[in-house]
DNA sequence: GTTTTTGAACTGACTGGTCAGTGCAAAAAT
DNA sequence: ATTTTTGCACTGACCAGTCAGTTCAAAAAC
């Protein structure tokens, strides 16, 4: 007999129920945090039987994790793409930034749960995943320092400014007016809001309109 | 803001006893979240007996949601309190933004473990307490609308600013790199955060050191 | 003497994790 | 071509443990 890995590649099978079980995963979790999220509910969610949450992961927690992992990684990928494309097509560094807002509100906006989730779990202590997320937290944000830093040094950013402190300020700003915007006035556009982030990031807020 | 008010019942005793398990509640669900929290952990780490615990308060849920109020209570009215220090002293509506911003970094210095379940709590949808969270939250905000439209108002802001996104982004900037600050570089200056938020806030980040 | 606290025992509902067994499609044997 | 075997993916009843909330007699504090 074969092992399954040499079955055409992996099974797709699988690859759908562990994608369905992610799905339904990080919605209950996203509403109702995770310890108050049981796996009887997961797997009724995502219409499979509970031992199949077993077959897949290992535990509650290890499915929970994996799902960090895959999430900040689509985030991750997308805000390096935007901080390239950006280069590539001659623009300055607070284009980047402003590519970047645009791909973090975009990301949010196709996966609010997630966003939401990862922002009630980012801050705690002593928790299975701490050690996983922090990781993930600082692939995202290195991004952000990344482009900071280069503005510095080619000058186009203040060198005094604070990179580390910056990028918090400038991640928790998109966020938090991401998650305002989804929970409280959703019918809003994406352009409408990338605006309103992006007149603030360039300081246009006080001053002649 | 810690006077139990004129009420004629109110013992100091039992306002004590509160306190205690305010304060050991807030640590244990910033740590770990409302449910992975257990009502037991809480009495002990308070000092008292569990039947204390049901003596003052209905519910564990209505400790929590009692919990919410008293701290969202304080933020807000020292956000407020700054406001109007600034207008009093002559100060513009951008002092009195930076004023703002230098309250809640020194109510999220004093109270970490308040603003970490508070932001993790936030955005959840379906929980008990939601209403709660949503008039206190507005509270807050509130004061930070207020003086950017008063900022519009009197021409100092752009007319063109999006006040409740603006506010909730400003919020977000203070939070986020606050968070951040504590959890990754407790040993840095108070005022050192407050200078590089300032200089975000005031759009000189870009441009001429 | 009234209010508040104690502390331990108890209940009943719920939950993470387990495991013996099922279904099925591809491979092997006939 | 047909029968048999293999093993992956999945199932769902079940178990052992946990936890919110209750009860209450007695002590302590006021």
């Amino acid at each position: 007999m074969e092992s399954s890995s040499a079955r055409s590649g992996g099974s797709t099978r699988r690859e759908a129920t562990r994608q369905k079980l992610y799905e339904a995963a990080v919605t209950l979790i996203a509403e109702q945090g995770f310890s108050a999220t049981t796996v009887d509910e997961i797997a009724e969610r995502a219409g499979v039987a509970k031992g199949t949450v077993y077959y897949n992961f290992a535990s509650k927690s290890v499915l929970f994790e994996e799902l960090l992992r895959h999430g900040v990684g689509l985030l991750t990928a997308s805000l390096r793409e935007a901080a390239e494309r950006t280069d590539r097509e001659g623009g300055g560094k607070v284009d980047a930034l402003d590519a970047m807002i645009r791909a973090g509100l975009v990301f949010i906006d196709r996966y609010p749960a997630f966003t939401q989730l990862y922002v009630a779990e980012l801050w705690r202590t002593n928790r299975a995943w701490q050690s996983t997320l922090m990781v993930v937290r600082q692939e995202a944000v290195a991004v952000v320092e990344g482009v900071l830093r280069e503005g510095v040094a080619d000058g186009e950013f203040s060198d005094e400014i604070d990179v580390q402190l910056t990028a918090a300020a400038l991640v928790g700003m998109v966020l938090v007016a991401a998650l305002d915007w989804k929970s409280f006035q959703p019918e809003r556009s994406l352009d409408d809001v990338h605006a309103a982030l992006s007149r603030l990031l360039q300081g246009r807020v006080s001053g002649r309109g």
